[in-house]
DNA sequence: GAATTTGTTCTATACAATATAGAACAAATT
DNA sequence: AATTTGTTCTATATTGTATAGAACAAATTC
């Protein structure tokens, strides 16, 4: 799966990194149950530092989607049933609230919002079907 | 309207202010030709510095929600058409993709974020109703 | 069993971002 | 004429981000 870093972004580094994953995930580049790289690993092959990719993990480990097994890596997580109350459920609600409302506030109308939702689903699950 | 902010959130003060401002204005709070409060006065009320306020309104102007006027105010925007080439567009949908990848991944089904996303719309229409 | 790799933990440094504070300015409003 | 407005400047303190290196113990590999 290719990473792309932008050093100099407004976005931080391990931020970047995160996204990518999670998106990677989606996309089905990588599996339940698969191991990510070993941080000094990936962090060698991004050119940056070991503190930094093992932030993101953290950051990772921290949402529900990978789980870090001490002195050995990180695996990737198999789906749970999210419920309405977890904290998962309503950091993904925030997230989405933020861009909706944004999208309304700017003129998109609701149909448009949905449409794009569903477009951005087809096109994440548009590779994993190939796999 | 009422703007909660907390000083200690991970979350900058600034962008608090900024997100609350546009979820106010998709709920009808305000709207297209109204004026924010000064910064001084809006620094004032929540308690923040003005810089802080300045920093916001200028976020808001560079999304394109809110117009400032030097040495007069800040009036909030008509809507307007967006393409889908403008950076307004790429901006929300960046947005909407990392948090359904994110939704994705964590084992939300495609109809349950679907679903989501129009509760979420509703919710934010519901009280712009009334006004 | 020995060597290597693993995440973890610690100190240290450099730089940028955030937030506050105060002052001064010129234009707009009252 | 007085006040309010956003703007601009210096200044400071704190936090966040990123890098660097070292050391450790557990896990894995050979």
């Amino acid at each position: 799966m290719i990473i792309h870093i932008e050093p100099h972004a407004d976005t931080p580094i391990y931020t970047q990194l995160t996204k990518q994953i999670i998106e990677g995930i989606a996309r089905g580049y990588m599996r339940p149950g698969d191991s990510l790289p070993s941080v000094r690993a990936l962090a060698g092959d991004l050119g940056v530092n070991m503190h930094t990719v093992n932030k993101s993990y953290h950051e990772l480990e921290k949402r529900g989607i990978i789980r870090i097994i001490p002195k050995s890596g990180a695996v990737i997580q198999a789906p749970v049933v999210v419920t309405q109350d977890s904290h998962h459920y309503e950091h993904i609600t925030d997230e989405l609230k933020s861009a909706i409302a944004e999208a309304l506030v700017l003129g998109i109308q609701t149909e448009q919002v949905e449409e794009l939702v569903t477009s951005i689903i087809q096109d994440l699950h548009a590779e994993a079907e190939k796999k």
